[in-house]
DNA sequence: GTTAGGG
DNA sequence: CCCTAAC
């Protein structure tokens, strides 16, 4: 029987959404899977990213960031499982060690917070720490004290803000409810005083929680978290009093609003960025993918002179490329979402926690357990992100997550208890996936992890409600890493081949807050265009290529196959073959200068010979096939038929419409006559092109 | 493998 | 962008 079931991991309320019946046809099926695949981004991505960060770091102590004491670790552990080992084995993505690479934040913060290395803290800087640990509702943290777990029952969630000298300020942890019940434990345990990392252990059934996350900037934060700081006039927007808008609180969400107070520095105009924090290991992975970029970015003359399109988007390639944008759609089935209320005070001097209650009104007016709007678009309903303005600092709020589509198949006489393993497993493989962090800002994709949120733009109030988080896959083309590279699980509970879903499968995007449709839209333009357009290569109609060959990420979707192993850990349970999910590629909006390649290409090959066109002069665009082109002239041709006013995305030149109604008109004319000089005979020959008609010669253009 | 079109 | 019929 296959379930097929809405699994409702608890994170946040995420749903997936339902499998058309068996019965209906294949295509409609397809169709759906690959909406549902367009869905994977969940939150429970986001808290593998941050677990699987976490222990990274602890995996690598070598990293820069990572210079505490062997006990002062902090480990996230499923339930059932070793308190150490497991969760190393599990979430650890062994094959990168790109810590190496952190910022020089990440250096100092080392030294400043050792404490702070065990935390997947979201952002670091100088002034304070945040450190979270996404969960589902139920876990029992522990404390690794010299190898002893202490465990703390009933800590629902455990998000850490810590300040500057990397201790938690103002602990404030709720435990079922019970505000200050955590920090009392953590001083119990010595966690304030030591920094002792809390590990966490989910509860058999940690699937009714949903806290949200909430993170906390800070402005001087960078993304890549360099302790470079921003001169504090260099804050522009103050925010006394701002409040931020809390998306989406139309629903249940919680809108919370926050009125700025100086922090740390009191001259310092404050701006709505706070406590950002993003994980020092997600901002080294930033940095590493922005690397990548400059190896595949083309100097300005370089790419007038070239010819292809190389990527721009290469650096995010692989990983990009088996990104799941999210589509316009409405989730039919999410449930909860809302259930949780997970607050977190920021100010950089706490560990806050807002019980799903809601406990505090002040700044959670949402109506706890609330969940409406079953309509509510997929995104919408799973990221439920609140800036809020408190003095210098920013705090997102990321209300929930979901889960990546997940398949589960099991036999009509299999157990309850084995059809949640086989849940549990799959999560479980979910979180084991390396991740990347992607933060997108306006709709692009912001790579430099150097930049901090003020030059990002991220600390424009105006600008919040474009601020979105991605959760992508481990780029790292070792792929067997994913299953076999983990060691098997110490734990009898946990399958040693967990599915270990390649990340890549689950992307998520995060947003912070405005109208979901928009965000979506944003969302999908986001991966095609980043911020950093510099590095984009804005090719050169008819030249030579450059492109950085960029492997074909697509292949990274493929996933190794582990199904029989896990049918025959967990008996009963199939696990659908995820590469039987075809990936919908990543949309990637033209930028002009493609379009202008194209019109050129066209006016001189014709609108019938794509594949010529692609290889005169997108050669090195992997990514566009001549199919896109043919498609992107398709709607050139429409635009250019159409109101500006009714035009979206990115304004194309009206010049170069103009050239596209006139070389469609053209080629209107032209294309039938068959030479046989070309395989299907369309178009005319070169030395009858339009652009001959136009006093170009063929050879500027192409060859 | 390409092209052309509908979705 | 996807899907596919038709070449």
């Amino acid at each position: 029987m296959v379930l097929q079931k809405l699994l409702d991991y608890g994170f946040n309320g995420y749903q997936a959404p339902a499998m058309p019946q068996a019965s209906r046809s294949t295509k409609r099926k397809a169709k759906f899977q690959r909406r549902a695949e367009d869905n994977q981004l969940c939150a429970f991505d986001l808290l593998a990213s941050v677990a699987g960060e976490l222990l990274q770091e602890k995996e690598n102590p070598t990293t820069s960031i990572d210079t505490s004491s062997e006990k002062d670790q902090l480990e996230f552990v499923k339930e059932g499982q070793d308190a150490n080992k497991p969760s190393k084995a599990e979430l650890s993505d062994e094959g990168s060690c790109d810590d190496k690479n952190l910022s020089p934040l990440s250096s100092q913060a080392t030294n400043q917070n050792d404490c702070l290395k065990e935390f997947p803290h979201l952002g670091i800087d100088g002034h304070s720490r945040f450190a979270s640990v996404i969960t589902s509702s139920s876990f029992i943290a522990e404390k690794l004290v010299d190898g002893k777990s202490h465990k703390m029952e009933n800590v629902t969630t455990t998000e850490v803000i810590l300040d500057s000298s990397g201790y938690p300020k103002d602990s404030h942890l709720k435990l079922d409810g019970h505000t200050g019940k955590v920090k009392d434990e953590l001083h119990k345990f010595g966690e304030v005083q030591n920094g002792n990392g809390i590990e966490m252990s989910s509860l058999e059934d940690p699937l009714d929680g949903k806290p949200p996350l909430l993170i906390s900037l800070d402005a001087n934060t960078k993304l890549s978290g360099h302790s470079d700081r921003i001169p504090c006039g260099s804050l522009s927007k103050g925010c006394d009093n701002v409040p931020v808008v809390s998306r989406d609180d139309d629903e249940n969400s919680s809108g919370c609003t926050y009125t700025c107070s100086a922090k740390t520095n009191s001259i310092r105009p404050k701006t709505c960025i706070g406590d950002n924090r993003i994980s020092k290991a997600s901002a080294s992975k930033f940095r590493k993918v922005a690397e990548k970029s400059k190896d595949n970015t083309l100097s300005k003359s370089d790419r007038d002179l070239r010819c292809t399109y190389h990527s721009k988007n290469c650096n995010r390639g692989q990983s990009s490329e088996i990104n799941i944008p999210f589509k316009k759609r409405k989730l039919l089935n999410y449930s909860s979402v809302s259930n949780s209320n997970k607050f977190i005070k920021s100010g950089g001097t706490g560990i806050y926690y807002s019980p799903e209650n809601c406990m505090n009104q002040d700044v959670c007016n949402s109506s706890p357990g609330m969940h409406k709007d079953p309509g509510i678009s997929s995104s919408e309903a799973c990221q439920h992100q609140t800036l809020q303005c408190r003095g210098s600092h920013v705090k997102l709020r990321i209300k929930s997550f979901r889960v990546p589509e997940l398949f589960i198949e099991v036999p009509e006489s299999a157990t309850v208890g084995s059809l949640k393993k086989a849940v549990m497993d799959a999560v479980s493989s979910v979180l084991g996936g390396e991740l990347h962090i992607g933060v997108i800002l306006q709709g692009k994709k912001v790579r430099d992890d150097s930049k901090t949120l003020l030059q990002t733009g991220i600390s424009h109030d105006n600008q919040l409600d474009a601020l979105g988080f991605t959760l992508e896959p481990n780029s790292s083309q070792s792929l067997p890493i994913v299953c076999a590279a983990h060691s098997p699980h110490p734990s009898a509970d946990i399958p040693q081949h967990v599915t270990r879903y390649p990340s890549s499968q689950a992307v998520i995007h995060q947003r912070i807050q405005g109208n979901s449709d928009m965000l979506l839209e944003h969302q999908e333009n986001s991966l095609g265009s980043l911020v950093e357009n510099d590095h984009d290569s804005a090719p050169s109609p008819f030249n030579t290529y450059i492109d950085k060959d960029m492997t074909d990420s697509k292949k990274l979707v493929t996933v190794p196959e582990m199904d029989k192993e896990e049918l025959a850990v967990v008996p009963g349970v199939h696990k659908p073959r995820r590469s039987e999910v075809v990936q919908r590629r990543i949309r990637r909006p033209f930028t002009v200068d493609e379009v202008e390649a194209l019109v050129q290409a066209v006016e001189k090959l014709g609108t019938g010979r794509w594949r010529d066109v692609k290889l005169c002069a997108f050669d090195n665009a992997k990514h566009r096939t001549y199919v896109d082109l043919k498609d992107k002239w398709k709607t050139l041709v429409h635009t250019a038929r159409i109101s500006p006013q009714q035009r979206r995305g990115e304004p194309v030149p009206q010049e170069l419409l103009d050239r596209v109604l006139v070389a469609h008109a053209y080629w209107s004319q032209h294309q039938h006559p068959q030479t046989g000089f070309f395989n299907k005979g369309q178009g005319l020959s070169a030395t009858s092109s339009l652009v001959d008609g136009m006093g170009l010669l063929v050879s500027d253009l192409c060859y």
